[in-house]
DNA sequence: ATATTTAGTTAGCCGCAACTAACTGTCTAC
DNA sequence: GTAGACAGTTAGTTGCGGCTAACTAAATAT
């Protein structure tokens, strides 16, 4: 099952909002992304749909094995890109911006040589 | 007036084109892009009415200031970015694939910090 | 026990940017 | 001077991903 960017941005958001709350549930992602209720409503439904996701009867949302591996590949991006940004002087806010754009745009290749970089360049 | 990623794709592409063709036609763009000519002609369509190009009577298509001044901007996106990545050991393809979708994305201020560590890393 | 707040869903809308089918107009060739 | 080919437009469709309005159902408070 093929997923977008935004299917991505959801999954991380679950996958951050996982390790700062006690469970996730569909208004924590609503109010974490600033998007209304039923758009996101709908977007479970979609990552549910593709098994990204499991919803519990009480709307506690849980990351599938596939979906956790997508938050955290993407969350991983996000993460090496800010600080490869900050490192190269762009302000924390933008390179966090920009990197929150890049992650979902670069392939496996790139990103694999960025990293490789970055551990070469120490 | 804002553009898009598609618009400043189409920019991009008309500006290649010209410097390759005495004229530049929506036929080219289609071609060129791989895109409908319905699509394109909605294109020129919005460009035009943005005020990025102008089109003759006979249908051939100029950039204006404002759009020359974007389509160059993106282009040179494009080359910097396609260079970066070959040079951390991406190939050939995957960095212009990857740099053409970047390209619409990064901030002025992180394209200008990619500029400034490459002319300071020779 | 009733009223309110909270969480989530359903239904339907909008803009963007692609698409096809079918039309128009022009230019060329025979 | 009629027939094709070529270029462009019009009209309508699709998928994505937001939105609001209005509903349901459950938990909380008075």
């Amino acid at each position: 099952m093929s997923i977008q960017e935004s299917g991505e941005m959801y999954l991380e958001t679950i996958y951050i909002l996982s390790k700062q709350l006690k469970a996730v549930r569909s208004i924590d992602v609503s109010e974490r992304m600033g998007y209304s209720k039923p758009s996101v409503s709908r977007a479970m439904g979609l990552l549910k749909e593709k098994g990204f996701i499991t919803v519990e009867p009480n709307g506690n949302i849980n990351l599938t094995k596939t979906g956790e591996t997508v938050a955290f590949n993407i969350y991983e991006r996000h993460t090496i890109l800010t600080d490869v940004l900050i490192s190269l002087g762009v302000d924390k806010a933008t390179a966090a911006e920009d990197a929150c754009r890049i992650e979902h745009y670069i392939s496996d290749k790139t990103f694999a040589a960025i990293k490789k970089h970055i551990k070469e360049h120490n």
